[in-house]
DNA sequence: ACGCCACCTATTTTT
DNA sequence: TAGGTGGCGT
């Protein structure tokens, strides 16, 4: 690890640099992070720029919040209070909570998550029977949107059948979106992007704000993305870039590696440094990512070296299946973890699908190895957690029928079908929202009485609360709310088990503990509720997670999750033809992300690494034989070496260790 | 409103 | 093979 204090040559060249955009080319492990939090201290420091004046932008909340974690220990704390450290999406919020009316939204507008988007095109495909490709269809839009491609335009460009029908969708999609006073995450770019092209005032003041913008993992902007940074660099030209391109394995879902190549040309002004020195791997590692990677085409020629030992060389095993490799890994692990006596924590095995995880999930479970799988099922995909926000949206904005319809009858209100097609109907005769045709009085004609009493109940409720939650305090009248609602009892009477209630219900107050911290931190603000919803479906409560952090167990994750990790011992599994790289990505360009995967799982490991893959799997439950991944044909042959997997570690073996472990556990317990 | 059966599909995932 | 979804029946 490089020393904290010091800095090399191209790094600080990258830190002083001012005056024209700057691009930093930074290799695996070469510090790109330290140039970005050192870059907005010199920026403060010794160039005079305010922190206000400063936004850093990266892919997820999780390496903002490091960012900032990092950046706070450089500067003095009243410094780095104003700085803006977020994701491209919550800037985008940010923007668009100020200037949303420029853009026809109301304020209160609320973020579709991915669920909602796919209810809504559910909801617009239900009649074109199911000859729709759902699915394919909001990748499509999302799509669209990323690449800055307008429904009209996609519907003037579409050159198939299945191009125009989802195009129509779209256009669809969107004109519901706005019906719904809502955006999708796209939408948090794609919009800025529309309001700085449409109003030179508003660009100019932005611009202005934004005297320095620093983005991270630049190899993963997409189009929209880009065009966002264009209109925010003005003619002060402060802009700090940092990404790799061989680390570029999004493009799957809209990242444009080439905005590499495009800042050249739109910058002519523009300087690149390179960051080669390496400072995590050892030799032996360092060598064969790189001999991995020239076999990809480069538009920036880049070679990694390292200051460090040879280590030890990198290890290929041959399995005979993933249950045989499981074993030898887990087996592995623990015969390391012993020998050296290291944690848990610092092993990470990587692999290319989640389904690849089953078997070592369970060799571990047996070993009584602690294990930590990330990319769990999110906390917002709970009912209990949508509800509450969905009670919050409508609150907030009640022109949200998707909400409205999720909790107008949770808990039971005894509003069913019949009454909401009526009140569909009325709704759609007038072009006015659910909740506004409820309270009209016009509606009494098409309701019975009873329903009607009901419906006005629900909706007196509703836009009572929401006059409360103008004035009072937005986590306060959260918790009146879940009171009045009686959604406790609704939780006990809908779950199975009782204790099962029980945890639902926990995870509703751990939101509204969420909502208090929220509030507090920004009272200052003034955000209406639906701020602080729009905030929370955007922050996550991924936050928890890593506040949890501590326990000493092996990782296990994909190797896309494992991007901008490092750990001391890596295993990557499965590096079989077809798997890695992956049987849909023949084609040269994909096969090159494939590659670029790999590297990425490579340039993990700081001690250690092994990979391994086995001779035959069950693929789509019939058996079949698979071949080694070419990749590892590629490597330096000085550089690895090839054991097979039975001879090290037979199962007799591998059930010794495992005993040993046990044994060990217990007398640690005792 | 719920549960069961049949069918379909099977990378990577953040916001 | 397994898990998820949609439709239908109680």
């Amino acid at each position: 690890m490089q020393s904290k204090t010091t800095l090399n040559p191209q790094q600080s060249y990258a830190i002083n640099h001012l005056g024209s955009p700057l691009l930093v080319l930074a290799g695996a492990g070469s510090g790109k992070t330290r140039v970005i939090t050192h870059k907005i201290a010199h920026l403060i420091q010794q160039c005079g720029l305010e922190p206000r004046h400063i936004t850093a932008v990266t892919f997820t909340n999780k390496a903002a919040r490091e960012m900032k974690d990092r950046v706070g220990r450089l500067l003095p704390k009243n410094l780095s209070r104003n700085l803006t450290i977020s994701t491209f999406h919550s800037l985008g919020l940010g923007m668009l909570r100020q200037e949303c009316h420029h853009l026809g939204y109301r304020s209160g507008f609320s973020i579709y998550d991915t669920q909602d988007t796919e209810a809504l095109v559910r909801e617009l495909t239900a009649k074109d029977a199911n000859e729709v490709d759902r699915s394919g269809c909001r990748w499509q839009i999302s799509h669209w949107k990323n690449a800055l491609i307008m429904p009209e335009a996609a519907l003037q460009h579409a050159e198939d059948e299945i191009g125009f029908t989802h195009a129509r969708i779209y256009a669809r999609y969107q004109r519901q979106l706005s019906a719904y006073n809502a955006l999708d995450f796209d939408d948090l770019v794609v919009q800025p992007v529309k309001l700085l092209e449409q109003h030179h005032d508003i660009r100019e003041r932005w611009q202005n704000k934004i005297r320095h913008l620093l983005i991270d993992e630049y190899q993963d902007t997409n189009g929209a993305q880009y065009a966002l940074m264009r209109l925010l660099v003005g003619v002060n030209q402060g802009l700090t870039v940092v990404g790799d391109d061989d680390q570029s394995v999004y493009a799957w879902r809209g990242a444009r590696p080439e905005n590499l190549a495009r800042l050249v040309e739109d910058y002519p002004s523009l300087k690149v440094i390179k960051l080669e020195q390496n400072y995590r791997s050892t030799e032996h590692i360092l060598q064969t990512a790189n001999r991995l990677i020239t076999n990809n085409s480069h538009l920036f020629e880049k070679r990694l070296w390292s200051a460090q030992e040879l280590g030890e060389r990198v290890r290929i095993v041959t399995c005979k299946s993933p249950e045989h490799e499981a074993e030898r890994v887990v087996s592995e692990i623990l015969h390391s973890q012993f020998k050296r006596r290291d944690d848990f924590k610092d092993y990470a095995i990587l692999y290319r699908g989640n389904h690849q995880a089953r078997p070592l999930e369970r060799v571990l479970m047996e070993h009584h190895i602690p294990y930590k799988i990330s990319g769990s099922t999110s906390f917002f995909e709970h009912s209990e957690v949508k509800d509450v926000l969905a009670y919050l949206r409508l609150i907030a904005n009640p022109d949200d029928d998707p909400a409205f319809l999720r909790i107008v009858n949770t808990p039971r209100r005894e509003i069913g079908a019949a009454t909401l097609e009526k009140l569909g109907q009325y709704a759609n005769q007038r072009d006015i929202g659910l909740f506004a045709a409820s309270q009209e009085l016009g509606l009494s004609q098409h309701l019975p009485s009873s329903a009607r009493l009901r419906l006005e109940r629900f909706t007196d409720w509703v836009q009572e609360t929401s006059r409360k939650a103008q004035h009072g305090d937005a986590s306060k009248i959260t918790r009146s709310m879940i009171e009045e609602i009686e959604y406790r009892d609704w939780l006990m009477e809908t779950s199975k088990k009782p204790e099962i209630a029980e945890k639902r219900m926990n995870n509703v107050v751990e939101l509204l503990d969420w909502l208090d911290r929220l509030a507090k931190d920004r009272l200052d603000q003034s955000e209406g509720i639906g701020g602080l919803v729009a905030h929370l479906c955007l922050v996550g409560l991924l936050d928890r997670n890593s506040d949890q952090q501590t326990g000493n167990e092996v990782n296990l994750m994909t190797l896309h999750a494992a991007k901008g990790l490092e750990f001391s011992h890596v295993w990557i599994v499965g590096v079989e033809e077809n798997l890695l790289p992956h049987h849909s990505s023949s084609e040269d360009e994909q096969l090159e992300e494939e590659r670029r995967l790999a590297y990425v799982g490579i340039t993990r490991a700081r001690k250690t690494l092994s990979l391994s893959f086995s001779t035959s799997r069950t693929r789509s439950g019939e058996p079949c034989e698979c071949e080694p991944s070419r990749f590892l044909g590629e490597l330096p042959t000085e550089h690895v070496i090839w054991e097979d997997g039975a001879t090290r570690a037979s199962g007799a073996e591998v059930r010794e260790r495992g005993k040993a472990h046990l044994a060990n556990l217990k007398a640690m317990l005792s």
